[in-house]
DNA sequence: CTTCATCACTTGCATATCACAAGTGAATAC
DNA sequence: GTATTCACTTGTGATATGCAAGTGATGAAG
């Protein structure tokens, strides 16, 4: 495992906020967990994007050693593991759609669901409560 | 200048903000000028966090590629230069404020202002305006 | 008009992190 | 037992970062 992630210490929330999740890739994990429903190592692999799979392995150790993400095995399947948001991991959901409603307004080929992206506006909250219930770790 | 930050292209409205500012220091860089009032490269460099000047020049330079921020000669004093937040830029503010909002939240140690914080939750709109008047582009 | 200081970078180089390919080991399936 | 799936680990070269030192364009002082 490549130890990686110092932390700055300068008591700076955006700091802070980088340091915990502020890669290229934590916050595709959160998105494909958070929007997605995806659960197992080998969905994110998966992902368009190609993560490489010790790159994966470490974000999903370095996220559940910040507690956003926690990992069991799978009853249906004991070969497998599943990963879920915690409460902490949930609260970002806030920044995950403010960074969708800022792609969706500068990105020409941006694929956001305009569904969504309106919501965003309209329904905030309602958006937010629908997303952090489908996520809800006692739900199985 | 050392040619960074390939782009995923994938549409995804996440990957797409990852891409555009998602590395450890655009963001610190945009809280400077948007929450700390900093225009000039020497009070960048001069954060807490102790960016390294190459990497400085380096994300200066896709901040204004990706058009986040605009770079005009000082009128006052012609030997510096002033870093400003665009329209574009400036719409990252939501974003931040999230980020503030969760790392007071979750971090001990923070410093974030007890009254910022406060604020996020009882008038998110009303500091939102604040901030964004305060970096208006058209102000000098 | 020469010298000196400031400001915004550049350059070089050691170290750290990433990406790609291949390999390992535990849990089921047959 | 043999094969297959799944979740990783390991090795290696490419890329990015961090630190120190250097450069060039103002502008201020004498």
């Amino acid at each position: 495992m490549t130890r990686s992630k110092s932390k700055r210490q300068t008591g700076c929330p955006i700091a802070f906020a980088l340091d915990t999740f502020g890669d290229k890739w934590s916050l595709i994990i959160i998105r494909d967990m958070l929007m997605r429903g995806k659960e197992t190592y080998g969905e994110f692999l998966a992902a368009d994007e190609k993560i490489a799979t010790n790159i994966l392995a470490d974000r999903l150790q370095h996220l559940q050693d910040e507690g956003l993400i926690e990992k069991k095995r799978d009853p249906q399947n004991r070969r497998r593991y599943l990963y879920r948001l915690t409460p902490k991991g949930l609260d970002l959901t806030p920044i995950v759609l403010e960074m969708v409603r800022w792609s969706a307004a500068y990105d020409p080929n941006t694929k956001a669901s305009p569904a969504v992206v309106t919501r965003i506006q309209s329904d905030r909250e309602g958006l937010l409560k629908d997303l952090i219930q489908k996520n809800k770790p006692e739900r199985d």
